[in-house]
DNA sequence: TATATTTACGGGTACGTACCCGGAACCACA
DNA sequence: TGTGGTTCCGGGTACGTACCCGTAAATATA
């Protein structure tokens, strides 16, 4: 009844008068084609506009794709990725299908050797493209420098290291979410006069914190306002440490009008609120919309949430990789995440 | 050197002793197969938990999938559109590899009859599923219980039949929208004594504006605060008539400390409020991130935006029809969009 | 019991691409 | 002119599933 217009390899050969396997060769282009046929070839190539079929493609070669995901593991301390791992898993099932497997990697924050130990094991395993975490700055440097020479695409996942030949980065705009957070202190407060910055962490990557500081303070800047910003840096995770630092914090500066905690631990700031009956509690602002902070956001003592999707910062990551390496997509060099603002009120529909 | 685990209908096939024809009949339960062969086939597929091959059997199927897609055509009154579109293209850039092809039929929000006619002309092409707005309640109940009839899945996208045997819903979650708004008002005022809803349309779709205005007036009474809250219905969408309306509401109403627009036309109020020079600028919320409410968003006349990433909504809505279909995936029946709040700060990163 | 009709099942090809393998054509050098 | 080594190219099979077609077996009909 109907013919089919002919189309795909088998249509290229009998055009330029070769066979099928010369056309595959010029289609990856090996080796074994004199300069005229496959000048030849590409012609009718270009003229047909031809797409390979995937599906066949896939199929005739029985390879398997295969991505390596290096990031911390997920602990109570670092919560934050379970929603990434989440997303890389989603888009790992999805994937599958097509004939690529994604294999996690985990390290932690505390020490660097996990790390190198894991980038080795990458590189023995022989991927075809990575997604990670530069957490560890110098180490990841030195991987991504082997992952180059190796001619081995990956992504940064959540934070950058920005002059890095990688693919692309997949995170937040950190000078942006700081200046965000500086807004939402103005949101209930119409002239704030005394307001804190606090960070908890044990190892402070430096870089995310100056931008989402420098954020910050351009708000305020920005606005012309005279308000005195303090910051207040907590190298122990803990709560009694945190506790006994705001206490000083506080008898030195009683009158806080809104504190900004950098990283995912407002919650630790927030149950110190709750103890410390202060005569007016201050806004308080944090990231990332993990379980002790949900909490505190449902009872009204954190306020606002920033967050960056960290599901779809999983997800995207891995897809991405895959988009580019079987379909060669063009991948922009940086995709930042929306800064979201999760509040009481819109916290049951945040998906991460 | 490796033997590759046999797997696959071949390895089924060899096991129950039959051949591979067979096999198939039962995977895709054919008739032509006796209630014992059956059940020793099914034996088998249990036991080695077979995953049929996508990429095999997409191409060996020659068949194309088709998905329609019927939404309102992207006019200046209904900018909003572009977004879902803009998704669903993306959908359909990335899953035409796989054997699958959208078609989008438009229709105008003024008269129901393109709708009609467009259902018609889906009904007629024979496609294996369907996405499409029910902005018309009646005409939409009519066609998807014909879609019932010929077993055509099908999703709803931004609003909702909740009783229909739809496949999903996937859109805002109204109420707990209107009262975000609610919230976003107590935000730089402390006490706000009078409000006012705004609805600017033609057409009004009393379910979704109930609704919503159900939420905003929530919020007001959860907190047990004793607030005015007007309400305008402006049912022509040009400038002209807007103005009109708004003169009269200021000329009653002279203190009016927010004012909270229930769709996409947010723009036409702020333009309204740059030329009347109040004593005090009110509070402006408004819904969608389209072009004129960006730029009122980024003056500052428009002091938030709600938006529930349309682009996401449209891309969504393909692809839970194309995993239900190709991979029999199971699907939830709502799916709830975040609520996402758009300021001058951070709309630079919000990509919708 | 012979014949028609239905049901059950197996053989085999096709989908479009990847890639192995073997052979022809060409070149260099003695 | 012969030998050895490249370079270039075509035939053909495999990937795992879908589905056509033909036939044997089972059942119904006479």
């Amino acid at each position: 009844m109907k013919k089919k217009s002919p189309t795909g390899v088998k249509e290229i050969a009998r055009r330029a008068n070769v066979a099928i396997a010369t056309v595959d060769r010029v289609i990856h282009n090996r080796t074994g084609v004199s300069a005229k046929t496959r000048e030849k070839v590409n012609k009718v190539i270009a003229e047909l506009d031809y797409q390979p079929n995937f599906l066949a493609s896939r199929l005739a070669s029985g390879k398997i794709i295969t991505l390596a995901v290096l990031i911390p593991s997920v602990t109570k301390e670092t919560e934050f990725w379970d929603a990434p791992l989440r997303g890389i898993q989603r888009a790992e099932q999805e994937i599958s299908q097509y004939g690529v497997k994604v294999e996690s990697y985990f390290f932690n924050l505390i020490d660097p050797q996990p790390f190198i130990d894991q980038t080795i094991r990458i590189l023995k395993a022989g991927v075809d493209g990575i997604v990670l975490s530069p957490s560890f700055i110098s180490e990841a440097e030195q991987f991504v420098a082997q992952c180059e020479k190796l001619k081995i695409p990956f992504v940064f996942i959540d934070s950058n290291l920005p002059d890095r030949p990688s693919l692309s980065y997949i995170g937040p705009p950190l000078f942006q979410s700081g200046y965000q957070a500086g807004r939402l202190c103005t949101c209930t407060l119409s002239a704030p006069a005394q307001l804190a910055i606090v960070n908890i962490t044990k190892a402070l990557d430096s870089y995310t914190y100056k931008q989402i500081e420098k954020g910050f303070r351009a708000y305020f800047s920005d606005r012309g306002e005279d308000v005195s910003i303090l910051r207040e840096d907590i190298r122990k995770t803990d709560f009694a440490s945190v506790e006994k630092s705001l206490r000083k914090l506080f008898a030195a500066h009683p009158a806080i009008d809104a504190i900004f905690v950098t990283n995912s631990r407002a919650s630790l700031v927030a149950r110190f609120l709750e103890d410390a009956a202060l005569p007016a509690k201050p806004i308080l602002i944090g990231y990332d919309f993990v379980k002790d902070n949900k909490y505190y956001l449902a009872k009204g003592t954190i306020d606002f949430l920033i967050c960056h999707q960290p599901e779809d910062q999983g997800y995207r990551s891995v897809m991405t990789l895959y988009q580019s390496l079987v379909f060669s997509s063009k991948i922009s060099k940086e995709y930042y995440m929306p800064i979201d603002i999760v509040t009481r009120e819109n916290q049951a529909y945040y998906h991460n």
